[in-house]
DNA sequence: CTGTAGACTTTAGTCGACG
DNA sequence: ACGTCGACTAAAGTCTACA
C-alpha cells in the first residue's frame, strides 16, 4: 500500500538515535529515563518499529526536548527524502 | 499511573477534527483526499484509536498543513492539559 | 454526515535471554 | 552497550454494514 510507512519509520529511528548520541546517552540510560524497554528503543532506532505519538512524547521527555522540535526534524528529513527520491 | 496514552489520543482526535471543520471538509472528503477509510477517521476524532505518525503525515497532506504545525498544536494542548490536570 | 460494531490481519509494545 | 530472536498481549488499521 502506501509506501511512506517505511520512510517515516526509518527517519524517526535515525532522528532519535542522533539526538540520543548528541546527549551522550546510552539506550539503557534513555530507557531508564523514560521507563520503556531498552530493546524497544533499539527496535525504533533500527527502523523496525514505528513508535506511537504517545511513546515519542515519553521519549522526548527523557531527552528533555520538545516533541514539536523532534517532529520538526522528522519533517525536515522527510521533505529531503521526498525531494531526492 | 497517569494515563498519558489516553490524553494524547484524545488531543489528536480533537485537533484533527478542529482543523478539518475549519476547512469545511467532511470526514468523507478528507478520507478521499488521504486515501484512508472514513470510519477510521471517525475513530481517531472520537479518541478511540491513536493514529501512527505515518497516518498523521497522510492526514496532514490531505489537510494541506505541515505535520510540524499539527504536532505543535497537539503539544500545546498537551501542556495545557498537564497544567490543569 | 457521522459513530459504532463486528470480524479480521498486521503491527506495536513488553519481556527475558543470547550473541 | 547494542541488536535480535521468540513469544506473548494489546492495539492499530481495513472494510462492510447499520442506525
Amino acid at each position: 500500500m502506501s509506501d511512506p510507512s517505511n520512510i517515516i519509520k526509518q527517519i524517526i529511528g535515525k532522528t532519535l538515535k542522533a539526538i540520543r548520541l548528541k546527549q551522550g546517552l546510552s539506550q539503557e540510560d534513555l530507557a531508564h529515563e523514560c521507563d520503556v524497554d531498552r530493546s524497544y528503543i533499539s527496535m525504533i532506532e533500527v527502523g523496525r518499529n514505528e513508535p506511537s505519538v504517545t511513546k515519542i512524547f515519553e521519549l522526548c521527555k527523557g531527552l528533555k526536548i520538545k516533541p514539536s522540535d523532534f517532529f520538526k526534524l522528522v519533517e525536515g528529513e522527510y521533505e529531503k527524502a521526498r525531494k531526492n527520491g
